[in-house]
DNA sequence: TAATAACATGACAGGCTTGTCATATGAGGT
DNA sequence: ACCTCATATGACAAGCCTGTCATGTTATTA
């Protein structure tokens, strides 16, 4: 958490130094960022820093928080209302409300994705719970699903979840290109789309 | 390459520092093994190990030398003999093989999880082109499987070899237990095929 | 045995980082 | 004008790591 100093700064200083954290944390992974590096490029003196954060972990949190806020933006209709719909059906919802976060705010979506490319203590800390979170709720729509007849019952309910967690956290990234956003748009949600056809065949139900 | 110095050592003392090396990069990352732990284990003076290796990138490139080597004892059979064999079954048989080879190399397979978590400039050199590779002639072997009628022809060939290569290059290893390898084992041939027999029912021809 | 080549050794310089602290500056109230 | 509290500042200590090098030590060969 910031200090309060940090809060009753000016809007403009403040701004400065959350888009160097930004636009760092997007550019390398955590480990590669230095304090160094944000405070020439916020414009403020080393003491500042450590007058406004704790450490490095403190800044990445509060930094983490608000893509992680503006990512549930996207999302937060669909994950708030998901009764009437199966379980494929919302996983390409939200994937595609993640494509979407993805090219409107793609230095968020790569902050996140050098998270996820880099399994350090601060992955574990800000995602491995919430994997194993969503991994449960899956289990549940899924097994929803096999009783309405729409998944096959011999499907393994965890390895389907984890299927989907696998291949909805990683593959998409790789096709963002910073300097063709609308093409890279059209690129992961036609992929997106092929996947998920994929995976839905191959959990439906066989017809006899 | 290590330095003829280190081949001319005697075998007792290189396997004490290819251990020690092994035992490190299994437990940590690249990143975080340094020297001063490698030649603390092996007991060897810091001035000796800059005789044998020039540097860390050096000794990493030949313990991942021994490691790859291992791993494609377990997998050159089928590499070099897959004309008769279906797409998936091949798939099936190479993780097959890559599980017991893990759970005979439970310290290798470590080195490459490793690896694949930590996607630096190391991972770039060593995996990347090599999954670029096999996509490749994932591809073309699910171009066969379809002339062949195994696979439905509007199923997108590169999406799927990606599925794969996604599916395949991470899940396994996060059921290796050290402790107890047997289970591991059994526990990672059954995840394969279920998810295996997933995305196989997804991709083959529909039954009208 | 003497000379030469191969190998061993650990102190050390150099580079980079983090977090601290003593001091300076400014803003608001009386 | 003065005092007080909040904020600003950058030099610096301490830690850590890498790679080097001058100097021993051992092996080999003539």
């Amino acid at each position: 958490m910031p200090t309060q100093t940090f809060l009753n700064l000016d809007k403009e200083k403040r701004n400065r130094i959350i888009d160097a954290a930004i636009n760092l944390f997007a550019e390398r992974t955590y480990e590669q960022t230095m304090i160094s590096d944000i405070i020439k490029i916020a414009k403020i003196p080393r003491g500042s820093f450590y007058q406004y954060f704790e450490d490095k972990d403190d800044l990445y949190f509060y930094i983490f928080d608000i893509v992680k806020l503006k990512k549930m933006e996207y999302m937060k209709n669909t994950l708030t209302n998901y009764e009437n719909i199966s379980f494929i059906n919302l996983v390409r919802k939200l994937y595609n409300e993640g494509v979407k976060f993805a090219t409107d705010h793609p230095k968020y979506i790569k902050i996140i994705d050098n998270l996820l490319r880099n399994k350090n203590y601060i992955y574990d800390k800000l995602i491995k719970n919430n994997i194993s979170i969503a991994e449960n709720i899956y289990v549940d729509l899924i097994k929803k699903d096999m009783e309405k007849g729409l998944i096959r019952k011999d499907i393994d309910a965890i390895t389907f979840a984890r299927i989907i967690v696998q291949l909805t956290s990683n593959i998409a990234v790789e096709e963002l290109d910073l300097d063709n956003l609308e093409l890279s748009y059209n690129k992961m949600i036609d992929k997106n789309s092929k996947i998920l056809d994929i995976i839905e065949y191959g959990v439906s139900e066989r017809i006899n």
